[in-house]
DNA sequence: TATTGTTATACTCTATAACTATA
DNA sequence: TATAGTTATAGAGTATAACAATA
């Protein structure tokens, strides 16, 4: 005995793809002005939440490729929102740390994002605002994603 | 007066972000026995859910390229998912629609997400597995997604 | 010899622009 | 002349593999 699928325009799965891309492609319009990325933005973030730490250690939280990690860590360098100091115990450690430059960007990230999420949530009455916030932060928590 | 912002990772934006990229890539691992991307499950789900329809009204609906619809549609083409008619009051639209092996490979798209839909919301609580449906549903609604 | 970071290269996805057929 | 679809081309984003520096 199998329970019969719901379509899967109603999955959890589905709908959690499409409104992310959708969120995505939003936010990173208004990131626009800052120069920034979502990936920028999710890398500063980490920094903000943690200790310093290595670029390779960076790569694997994030899930993306240790040459991705160089590139964005090489333009938030530009933008000196981040320094790159080697790691004097280990001279082949590159690690980054955020700078005051970088908390102001992460800050303004945090502003757009929270216009945006005025935008998404207008239609959702108060109550079910509140249950979306809990039940995506006990899905962030059950990823790994750190949560604040 | 401004209030705070909350910082970037505790925002609806960024949390649907992320998760909704973790939940697509988990979906095209699963899809990848069915030869289908996440792109081709929404076009035969919006075939499914309404009349048959030309490619150009499909791209817009879904928001993509009228040139990446040809691409999408060749290949479900080449699976015997869609059939392709010229629409004789007007030979230059081709018309979509789906064949009963369209609708198989869509079940089993249904049921791959559905599986993940378990794993994705295995540590939230009945009630807020629930709200996070209801919320969802109001949210793609909001956005003009089909909802069943 | 193993590991960190970097560079070189290639692949995937998608859009823009040019083109064809039909209106 | 305008529109639907297609094809050609290009760009963004990212990964894999080769390489350099350090351990």
């Amino acid at each position: 005995m199998t329970a019969p699928s719901p379509s899967v325009s109603e999955t959890l799965t589905f709908r959690l793809g499409v409104l992310g891309a959708l969120a995505t492609a939003r936010f990173t319009e208004r990131l626009d002005a800052l120069a920034l990325k979502p990936k920028h933005v999710g890398l500063l973030a980490l920094l903000d939440a943690g200790a310093p730490a290595s670029q390779l250690e960076l790569a694997r939280t994030m899930g993306v490729a240790p040459s991705l990690m160089v590139t964005l860590a090489d333009h938030l360098g530009e933008l000196g929102a981040v320094g790159r100091e080697r790691d004097p115990a280990d001279r082949r450690r590159q690690v980054l740390t955020l700078t005051d430059h970088g908390r102001e960007l992460l800050a303004g990230a945090a502003r757009a994002a929270s216009e945006l999420d005025e935008e998404l949530a207008a239609s959702l009455t108060p109550a079910r605002r509140t249950a979306l916030d809990r039940a995506l932060r006990d899905l962030a928590e059950a990823e790994g994603m750190p949560v604040t």
